[in-house]
Order: C-alpha cells, then structure tokens, then sequence
DNA sequence: GTTTGTATTAAACGATCGTTTGAATGTCAA
DNA sequence: TTGACATTCAAACGATCGTTTAATACAAAC
C-alpha cells in the first residue's frame, strides 16, 4: 500500500495545535510547543505539514470546519422540528449552536477562539471561514429570519442584526474570563445558558422593534 | 535640573509600540520593529521601559487610559445637556463616545484592538484595562440607564445589557474587515454612522422589550 | 575646562525560533 | 532475507528573538 494508514502522530499535532493556537494565537505558540504537548519529535511537523503555517491552516481545513459544519447541522436541526419558526426560535437556535450544540466546553472555546482570532487578525485561513461558514451561516440565518423583515429596504439592517447576534456571541466568549471578572460570577453551565436567555430575549426584542417600527 | 527633559525618542516609542502591538498583539511585533518604525535605536527600548513587557504596560498607562478617560468624558458630556436622559441617549451617547468620539479613525482602532486583545489574552494590563475603565463605565452606564430598569432581579439582566452593546461595539470595530468583506461594504464614516444609529436602535429595542416584558 | 549625568549608538550576548538534514527505526511486499 | 517506503529521531542549521554591554555624544553645572 502507497498511502500511509491513519496516522496517529498527525492527528495529535492538528489536536493539540488547535488547542495552543486557539489559546495564544499564531505567533505566540512555538513549533515545539506543539510537539512536545503532541508528545513527538521536534521535525514531526514540518514532516507531516511541511511548515507551521501549513499546519495552522490544516487545523482549520480539517478540524474546524467539520465542526463548524456541524453547527451548521445542530442549527437546521433545531429548527426543522418547526414548520415556521419564529424570530425567537431562530436566533435560540443560533446561540444554542455556538453555545451549547454537541461540543463540549473546551471544543467551543477553541473553535470560537480561532474564528475571533481570524477575525481579528485574518492570515490566508479568513477565506475558509468566511466562505465554509460565515457566509453559509448568514445566508442559513437570513432565510429563516426574513419572514419578520417586511420591506426589502431592511435587508442591511437584517444583516447588522445577525452580525449583532453573532457579536454577542462570540464576545461572552471571548471576553469570558473578564465578564467572569467584572460580574464576579464564574462561567458555569448554568450561567451558560443564562446568558443565552438573554441573548435571546435581547435581539428578539430588536428585531421585533424593528418590525413594529416599520409596520406601524 | 536633575530631571529630563521631555523625551522625544520615549514618545516616539510609546506611539509606534502601541500601533504594533495593537495591530498584532504582543507575541508578534519584536523590539526591533518597533524601535525601527519610532526611528531610533534597538537598546532604546531597555534604555527607557527596562524591557518588553514594561513597554507594553507604559503603553497602556500613558496613553491608552488618558484616552479611555477622554471616551468617558464625552460619554458624560454628550448627557449632560439632558437632565433627564432615556435609553437611548445614553446608548447612542456610549456608541458615538467609543466609535466617533474626539479621536480619529486610527486612533479608535488602536484603542479598541488594545483593548480586545487584553480581554481575549489577558497580561498584566488587564487589571489596568478593567479596574481604570470596564468598572467605572460600567457603573456609569448602570447609573444612567437604571431608570429603565423596575426591579432590583433585573440588575442582572442589566449588566448583560450593557455587555451587548459593548460587544457590538468592540465587534464592529474588530472585525472590520471581515464585516466589510461579508457585507461587500467599505467600512467608510458614513457606513459607521449608519452601525451606531442600528446599535442604538437594536439596543434600546431590546432594552424597552425587558422593560415591557416585566411590567406588562 | 572639567565634571556629571543623560541619551544614543554599534556590537555582541545567550536563548529560542522555524526549518533542514541524515541516520535510525518500523513495516510491509517481493 | 531483501528492498522500498513511511515514519521517527537526535542534531544541527541560519535567523531572529529580547536583552546587555561598553563606548560615545551631548548638554548643563561647577
């Protein structure tokens, strides 16, 4: 056999690499960090990924975007038990998607992570996160909300209300060690999905304001 | 005079640190980029901070918080012309401080990126950042827009409020690029107008929508 | 003019960076 | 057993990192 059967030493540097970069970023993390939390050779990755941007995108290629896909999936999964959802319905289903879909803690927290870091400071995988899903996502999310937008005029502001939705999101994430810090309240499950109820309630009543101050 | 003149070369140091570290984060800009972009030479760094990190920290104390101060002070003075301001002159008023305040475009970027940073990766200048500023406006915003408030169990719903129009603030900034991308828009002033004018919308909807939820 | 102290400079320090090399493995097919 | 190939490993590469040093330039004080 040519192709080299599944390789274990791979998966531990994309696994172990998603984490690190996910915490520190590109440049603050070290070829020999991540080889030695993978516990392999030093020359492991610039063998299997050629160089360590290489292996900076493979995370994304090939961890990040089948879990991205997957909160995708949780996302229409949530709401084809409803033949018409609602606003709230939608914006619940996004929030629980990103906050509370099949992932565990740490799975979200890298994922969110990596995505505000691009975000932030894009390097070539930006291109792979807003074509594989933040396009997809906000095209998902603009089907399924647009029934309570009447005229076409508000299609920006349905698309600043779903960049909104989604800043809320990734900022009591992101910033979760400082919310915890000024609320003084550690970020626990339950107060998890507190923070969901709110986001909820919160761009529910947007949105609906906008809708009322359109219609009447 | 046993103390120095005012200092040219520190100034210049101060200026360019903050612009770099604010562009990529501490990690990614080395010292001799930054005493190369202040024009002066490598050791000037050491000479002045002591080291890196103390650069980084100067950063924050001398000209990060005397700006944040001057956000809080157009917040205050953009309300102190009503004596009886409502919800959404106190939003518009954190929105306009924050993102067309007495600083200029690049000036606001620095601040904010400075800022984002410090909430996803923490340093010691965390303490800085919340203790000078996330507090203090925290309580100011809290104290303003209490009134809209009824019930003493909605003061946590209301710290929540105030960390979403932060978040959408921060967001719009952060990930400029990428809303431009995604949007197909450039980030221009008027396109800025238009984000806060939604931020106030969106906010003081949600906002209202507590208020009705409880008293009705 | 000499002294004193600050500021700047070129050069080098050891450490760590990403990357490369070549030999040593292990694993199958022939 | 042999050969071919994939994988691992220790070691070293040149480059760059933050930091230090010693020499120099410069100004004001005496």
């Amino acid at each position: 056999m040519t192709h080299p059967a599944p390789d274990n030493t791979r998966e531990r540097l994309l696994i172990q690499a998603e984490l690190l970069f996910s915490r520190k970023g590109f440049a603050a993390v070290s070829v020999r960090e991540i080889t030695s939390a993978a516990d392999t050779n030093l020359a492991a990755v610039n063998y299997h990924f050629g160089n360590k941007m290489n292996l900076y995108l493979s995370v994304f290629k090939e961890r990040w975007v089948p879990r991205a896909q997957e909160i995708r999936k949780f996302f229409k999964n949530f709401l084809s038990g409803k033949n018409h959802p609602d606003t709230s319905d939608v914006v619940r289903a996004i929030a629980t998607a990103f906050l509370e879909g099949t992932m565990t803690d740490d799975e979200q927290r890298c994922q969110i992570g990596l995505m505000q870091r691009e975000l932030a400071h894009p390097t070539e995988a930006i291109s792979i996160v807003v074509d594989e899903v933040l396009r997809p996502m906000h095209h998902d999310i603009q089907k399924q909300i647009r029934p309570s937008f009447s005229k076409k005029a508000d299609l920006e502001q349905l698309t600043l209300s779903i960049f909104s939705i989604i800043s809320m999101i990734l900022y009591f994430e992101f910033a979760r060690p400082v919310v915890s810090l000024v609320m003084n309240q550690e970020f626990d499950s339950q107060y998890k999905s507190r923070v969901i109820d709110h986001i909820v309630s919160f761009t529910m009543n947007g949105i609906n304001g906008f809708k009322e101050e359109k219609t009447i």
